[in-house]
DNA sequence: GATGAATGAGCCTTCATTCAT
DNA sequence: GATGAATGAAGGCTCATTCAT
């Protein structure tokens, strides 16, 4: 019982701003989605992971409709920055651009197990929910339009054949493959080995830039 | 009542109206979890899309909870036989097998929306009922084996580099990526393309042997 | 507690038709509201007072807030399919049809002092709610059409003078003002009194015909 | 603050802000109750419509319960220091005192469709509440006696037959009916017509002292 | 005094399950 | 087998009340 990996609860103060709070709440709803699964999550756990009343949760999401969808969009604009951050930070080339996207793809800040689930579960959900539709990682349409672009790049810079969009569209379902693979093994599956898979694709693709290991030649 | 002939009665078997219930009412799961997320499927609406009565589901199944069980099943077996027959028609070659193997992971009768949505909803949920969990495609240890096998005998009988194991990952990771984009694209996405993406990404990794259109010298 | 006016629950079948049990709760939700208020109805103490589970309300109304409609409803149509009766069984003169309608409007099966309650609440929530107004007692519009009308007779065939209009609007409000009345008053008010007080204002207003014992030579 | 000048503070009664404050809130549940019913009337939206704040409420009244009670106490004062004040400007002669009486009731200041409403709502309440009960309107005991001896005179000094107490009911439930006609009618309903109407009862009763439009020869 | 976050009791509603017919 | 009324547990939501700031 000690040993569970409960949230520190007298550490949060009684009264909280608001946005704290809310984020508070929408971790709790993370972690219950990923242990309980999305049918199965209430209010009621949600709060208690939180080691708050359930009547706050309504209180700063007006439902658990609106709790779910922003956890969702806090979810998507997580993912957003985090490759956005990533490509501020590495090389103008077409091949260091998709090198830091894949390893953005897999940054332990983002890739982790209970947000995969999450994300699992609004895949899952959005096809019968608009609302969630649009805002699910695969339609990302910054990420998969600048995909695209690099890849165009890597054919016209460096003379790799086939269309680009195509390569783009199996670079992209590898990544995604892979996270529901890391979800779905009964085996733990180590986010070197997640990598070490897509860069295993990119080195299919980009043979002479990309080896299993990741970009070539690189310093 | 009495006086129906009794004989007509014993030519049909008494067990095979069950099993048409019970397929009917699968089915039916299926289309509902498609179409109103498995977080929402209630037996009413199962049964109301079955045309049957709402106490009928719990006497087929015992409960919503086996109902569900036994279509994750019915889609497991069915998905295996799906390969399994493919595999016998192919050629004994492992390209050949690959071939087959990825063009019968994008057969139309396996490959609709609504078991794609379907299975998303299963992995989804495996996450935290380990009953599904063993059951869930990517753990159709059989299918793993197969694939590692052939890539392996790819690499032996053809010179392809790297780990067999990490390339058949990657095929693998490709499809079910593939799969995932088939359901949450906005826009419609054909089988035909799944497919090309698929042998897109065996291409990368095969290119003696595949291009973006399948098995080279195919007859 | 064994004298207290509950139903009796052992009567009640298990099983009962669809518009027996409606009836059942229809009656309940008249006896709660006017035992603990409007405000404090709750589905629990209706099904309670039914005897039956609190989940069956619902089934039989869609909701809380249908199942109350349908007590007003059903409140009105009882209101009008009385006074309807009452009219078929008087005389033609103008006279005896007031008559009928003044007492009809204290009849014993309509005028309980659970209806009376219930038509209160009614009556007040009706101003927040224009699907409650509608229904309402004072808007039956054939009463108040023919009470005008049969006042229209008594100035022309009786020689009354003043306003017919008014004057009928005159007693409707007595009516009104005696139920009121009957609810308010902290001692009991026992309906013959209430008819001597509407035969009262009806002698004011057409003495000659009228005394507070009601209709004058009265066969 | 303490740089502020003392005597001016003594000089405002400190009693005074927290009086106005009560009045606010209370005119803001009336003003709830009429539009929203009492069923849904909140602390929160009468809180609202007072431009204060939620927890203001608990401070200023014990609890909600309190404040509905206060609501009723206050609609009564005011109902009850106006006909008295009715009274000290009319003559000494009974017909002048009921017509001021009548007048009283269809005041501006006192008969506006939001205090209708909330009288209404009490009256409705007060069944299932002996606190409020007594205090309705119907239950203005002064009132009550003063009318019955009003009527009482006007049997002795002028003429009039029948029981003076059943006319002094019948009178007042015709007030109290034109009130509920008020509230309940779809149509508006002008203060004017309501008084007439009224008037029309009080001719009926006293024929040579009461026209439709009040008092005869009034001067 | 004033604010508004936080709490938790109570209620409506849904829905899996049971069962009489 | 089949039906659908009946049950009751569970959960979302509202809102009166409390309380730290």
């Amino acid at each position: 019982m000690s040993s569970l990996p409960e949230p520190a609860r007298s550490e949060t103060p009684r009264k909280l701003p608001r946005d704290e709070r809310r984020v508070q709440l929408i971790e709790a709803t993370i972690a219950v989605i990923a242990r309980t699964g999305y049918a199965r999550t209430t209010l009621g756990e949600v709060a208690r992971r939180a080691g708050l009343s359930h009547g706050l949760v309504n209180f700063h999401f007006r439902s658990k409709e609106n709790l779910l969808l922003e956890t969702l969009l806090h979810l998507a604009e997580e993912y957003r920055s985090n490759w956005t951050a990533a490509l501020e930070g590495a090389g103008p080339s077409a091949p260091e651009r998709i090198d830091a996207l894949l390893r953005a793809d897999f940054a332990p800040a983002i890739c982790t197990p209970d947000r995969l689930a999450a994300w699992c579960a609004f895949w899952s959900e959005a096809q019968s929910r608009p609302i969630y539709q649009e805002r699910c990682g695969a339609n990302d349409d910054a990420y998969n339009d600048l995909f695209e672009r690099l890849c165009a790049r890597m054919a016209a810079e460096h003379g790799y054949a086939g269309s680009p969009a195509r390569t783009a569209r199996a670079l992209r379902v590898a990544v995604e493959g892979i996270w529901l693979d890391m979800m779905t093994m009964r085996t733990p599956y180590p986010l070197d080995e997640a990598l070490a898979t897509a860069m295993t694709a990119a080195a299919a693709h980009f043979p002479r830039h990309f080896t299993e290991a990741g970009l070539r030649d690189r310093r």
